[in-house]
DNA sequence: CGTAATAAATGACTCTCAGTCATTCACACG
DNA sequence: CGTGTGAATGACTGAGAGTCATTTATTACG
C-alpha cells in the first residue's frame, strides 16, 4: 500500500509549501496586514485548501512562529556544546540571542504574538499546544545552564533557575523589542541609545543572579570587554 | 458671542461622552473585538459622530488610554509627594504601579497596545503626539527621582538615569503582564509563581542600579520587609 | 415671525477580508 | 471504462471599519 504512503508524504508537502508561502507573505506584511488570499496565491492554491491544512489565520501564523522557535533553539544548541562554565554560557546565550534578532528579525517580531492575548482568541487548542512544545525546548536550554550554575556554585542557590529564566529573558526581550521598533522614538524624544541600555541591562541581569563571589570575576570580564 | 463657546462646551461634552461609552466597550470587549457600532449605541450617537471626533478606532483606543496614563501619573505624583530618600521613592513606584496594575486592571491592558507596532498604522500622526506627552508626563516624575537619586550618591552614577529608567519599566511591566493574562500558564506548565518572580526581579532590578554602599542598606530593608 | 445659511448628525452604503460549503476535479480500484 | 472517495475550488456569507449624500437642528437676519 505504497500509494496511502505517498499521498501522506504529498499531504505533508503541501503543508511545506503553505508554510513557506505563509512565511513569505507574514513576514511582508505581518499578522493584521496580510491576507488569506494573498498568502493562497502566493501557495497557488486556493484560499478553501489553506483552511484544510490549517484551521484560522493565527494557527497558520503560529505554525510559521514555530520555525522560528526551531531555529533559535538551534543557534543556542549549537553554542551550549562547549564545556564554558555556566556564566560563560549565559553570556553567549545572550549574545546568540541578539544575533538571532539581527539575523532572523522577522521571526523575533513574530514573537510578539505571544505577548497579546486579544489575538490568542483563534488560535485551535491543538496549535496552541504544538506551539508550547516548540517553545518548551527554548526554554528547557536555558532552564538547564541555570540550573547547572547554581549547583556549580556560581548562580545564586537563593533564586528559583525558573525565576531566573523568566527574569532573563523578559529584561532582554523587553528591550529588543524597543529597539526593534522604537528605537528612533528614544532617540529622538528623549535622547537614549537603546543599544547601550540594551548592553547595560544585560550587564546589570547577569551580575543580579550570580553569587557575591562570581560578580567580581564577572565584572572583570565585562571590563574587559568594554576596552577590547 | 457666548454662543460660540457654549457650543465648545458641548462638543467638549460630546467627545466625553464618547470617551465614557468607549471605555465602557474597550474595556470589556478589548481593541479587536469592541466594534464602533457596539461604541455608537453605548453613547447613543450614530457611528458617522464618533469618526467626527475621532478618526479612527484607534485614535479613540488612544484617548482612553490616556485616561490611564493620567490616573497613572496622579497616583504617582500623590505618593511621591514626600521628602523620602530616592531609594525609598523607587520602591514606592513599584508598590503604587503593582497598586495601579490591581485597581485598574484594564487601563493596564491598554498599555500593551503601546508593544505592538502592527497596531499603530491606523494611529494618526496628531493622536500619536497627544499620545506621547500623556506618556512622557509618567516618565518625567521617574526620570526625577532617578536623577536626585544620583545626586545624593545612592544610584550608581555611571548608569545614565534614563538608561535606568528603561530597564526600570520594562522589567517591572514585562513581568505584570505576564501575570495579567499568563499567570495560569506559568503556574501549570512550569509550576512558576509569577507573584514571586514580581517580587525577585523588582529586587534584583533596584539592587543592580544602587550603589554598593547603599545595596547593603536596600537588602536590610528587604529583609525586614520579607518577615514583616 | 419666516427664511436663508451653517453646522451637526445620521445611517445606508462601500469595501475588505476571514471563514464556509456546495460543487468540481483527480485519481484509485474493480 | 464507470464508480467511489477524498482533495481542491472559488463563489458566497457575515462582520465590521470607514464614508458621504442627505437630513435635521441651530443661528442670524430681514
Amino acid at each position: 500500500m505504497g500509494i496511502q504512503e505517498r499521498k501522506e508524504r504529498e499531504k505533508e508537502l503541501r503543508r511545506e509549501e503553505i508554510i513557506r508561502a505563509a512565511t513569505k507573505v507574514f513576514f511582508e506584511k505581518g499578522l493584521q496586514n496580510a491576507t488569506m488570499d494573498e498568502i493562497a496565491e502566493a501557495a497557488e492554491l486556493s484560499k478553501g485548501t489553506l483552511y484544510l491544512y490549517y484551521k484560522s489565520k493565527e494557527d497558520l501564523y503560529l505554525a510559521v512562529m514555530n520555525v522560528g522557535f526551531d531555529i533559535l533553539h538551534d543557534m543556542f544548541d549549537r553554542a551550549l556544546a562547549s564545556s564554558a562554565p555556566s556564566i560563560a554560557k549565559l553570556r553567549v546565550m545572550a549574545a546568540i540571542y541578539q544575533e538571532f534578532f539581527r539575523t532572523h528579525r522577522n521571526y523575533f517580531r513574530m514573537f510578539h504574538f505571544l505577548q497579546n492575548p486579544q489575538l490568542h482568541k483563534q488560535v485551535s487548542e491543538e496549535m496552541r499546544e504544538i506551539s508550547r512544545l516548540h517553545n518548551q525546548r527554548v526554554w528547557d536550554l536555558a532552564i538547564g545552564v541555570l540550573r547547572r550554575g547554581v549547583q556549580e556554585g556560581t548562580l545564586r542557590p537563593d533564586i528559583d533557575p525558573l525565576h531566573m529564566a523568566v527574569i532573563l529573558w523578559n529584561s532582554i526581550n523587553a528591550i529588543l523589542m524597543q529597539i526593534d521598533y522604537q528605537l528612533e522614538h528614544w532617540r529622538s524624544t528623549m535622547g537614549i541609545d537603546m543599544e547601550h541600555v540594551l548592553r547595560t541591562s544585560i550587564r546589570l541581569t547577569l551580575e543580579s543572579i550570580v553569587t557575591d563571589e562570581a560578580r567580581l570575576e564577572l565584572r572583570k570580564q565585562f571590563a574587559a570587554d568594554a576596552t577590547a
